[in-house]
RNA sequence: CGGGCCGUCGUAUAGUGGUAGUACGCGUGCUUUGGGAGCACGUAGUCCCAGUUCGAUUCUGGGCGGCCCGACCA
């Protein structure tokens, strides 16, 4: 796309509401928009990016026998006063509304029970068993206080899969099949050296989780890390007991603050009983069916990704996770034949699948740099009269900054390298 | 929900009980053109409602909104 299209502008400065590193850069770089706190809009370039987020998702959910499915996020009372979780006692972050003819409704916060009720509808042997189901939905959640920018907003959308198992075997091999796949994806997202998995509180559903926790001072949790076994344990639960069970002891664990990425917790019966998900089993029995649940937030991925990665300039993207493949710039002035060479080398992109965001603007090339920094696309191509004299095009990388000149005729090569 | 701080052009800031200033942005023109250019002219603002006052953007009260710390966070 052409830089001069797009209706986004970078700022100079960060609005002076935000102090969250994520905001301030997301802002100044025309990825999102504040509506008011705790609801951020996605403008161009950050929707972008917030799909690539859920392209990586979904693959790696889809790998592991994921289907995606799309639940509604109006809710009908009922089937959470069946669960007892209706009650704002139970879950106090409901928005609740109601229909014009009468009757309550709720925004969801979560989907157990409405799948729940929806899965008891098609499962009822074990022939139909075991199913993993996912969406990705908006969530609404009224937080007392929504803080860090879009690391914890008011409306957001969640990646939650469900798995619906037979046995408590069954459950554990899928679940460890989803630890590995978190895992994945958190590297594809270029975060996997910070992110470790972290032995949590269960709640109130379980005796255990685990959860993603990716380094960062911007973290709200606080865990344990040994970094040669990679085991981490979350302060919550950071006793001698949970200690001697995962075979470390305190004196080798360093306290970090990081940020939850993901979290996948077993859910044991307690919906599939509420909600009358049961199937019966070869000797004709009736069983409630065991369930599990697995989160990722998409957005506050990308906020950590901002967090993590960013420099003194500006965002850092990984390659699979940037808005475009490649930031074109041309340094053109008044030189007709650059701004002709970097037109045909747009079009050369394209034509070879290879999406650009290219700046074409009539500003200075300071400003294009600045700017071309800050939004952080992966690679970056110019284009100026040097280049022209040197036969080639300046390539270099966001996060190493090195350039080198690459021949054009060479170049789609190198790109897809 | 407890505690604290804060609302001034689009953005960031200064200032005042009596005509609201600066920078960036935006517009026009000329010059400039590989790291956020220069000059000139122009554009645009005191969150809302009361109260005090001759007069309130400033003081007082209320409201609305925002941020931070804590609590909370399947």
């Amino acid at each position: 796309m052409r830089q001069s299209q797009l209706f986004t502008k970078t700022r100079r400065e960060a609005p002076k509401d935000e102090v969250a590193k994520n905001a301030q850069l997301l802002i100044r770089a025309g990825f999102i928009h504040k509506e008011m706190a705790g609801a951020y809009s996605y403008l161009p370039l950050g929707l972008r990016v917030l799909n690539n987020v859920q392209r990586i998702i979904r693959e790696e959910m889809n790998k592991i026998g994921g289907q995606e499915l799309a639940l509604t996020a109006l809710q009908s009372p009922a089937v959470w006063k069946k669960s007892g979780r209706w009650d704002d006692e139970a879950i106090d972050v409901w928005f609740k509304t109601q229909l014009k003819g009468g009757g309550e409704l709720g925004l969801g916060t979560t989907h157990e029970e409405p799948l729940t009720a929806l899965m008891a509808e098609y499962v009822s042997s074990y022939k139909d068993l075991p199913r993993y189901v996912y969406q990705f939905q908006t969530k609404f959640r009224n937080e007392l206080r929504a803080k860090s920018g879009i690391m914890r907003t008011r409306e957001f959308i969640m990646k939650d899969l469900y798995s619906f198992s037979r046995s408590e075997d069954e459950f554990r091999e899928f679940y460890e099949d989803c630890a590995e796949a978190y895992l994945a994806i958190f590297k594809r997202a270029g975060i996997g050296d910070y992110t470790f998995r972290t032995f949590a509180s269960g709640g109130s559903f379980s005796k255990f989780s685990d959860e993603f926790q990716a380094l960062s001072d911007a973290g709200e949790d606080t865990i344990y890390l040994h970094r040669g076994k990679r085991i981490a344990v979350n302060r919550e639960v950071y006793t001698d007991g949970v200690l001697a069970e995962l075979g470390i002891s305190k004196g080798e664990l360093e306290e970090v603050k990081a940020i939850e990425v993901g979290n996948i917790f077993p859910l044991g019966t307690r919906f599939s009983e509420a909600l009358g998900l049961t199937f019966k089993d070869e000797t004709g029995a009736e069983k409630p069916v065991i369930m599990g649940s697995y989160g990722i937030g998409p957005g506050r991925l990308m906020g950590t990704i901002v967090e993590i990665l960013a420099d003194d300039k500006g965002i850092v993207w990984p390659s699979e996770v940037s808005p475009f493949p490649v930031h074109l710039i041309a340094i053109a002035g008044s030189n007709k034949d650059v701004r002709a060479e970097a037109d045909r080398l747009y079009d050369l992109l394209k034509e070879n699948g290879i999406e650009a965001l290219y700046d074409d603007r009539d500003i200075r090339a300071g400003e294009k740099f600045a700017d071309a920094d800050l939004i952080g696309i992966s690679t970056r191509l110019v284009v100026s009269e040097k280049t022209l004299a040197e036969g080639g095009v300046e390539v270099s990388s966001r996060s190493e900054g090195q350039t080198a000149i690459v021949p054009d005729s060479t170049i789609i090569q190198h790109l897809k390298r």
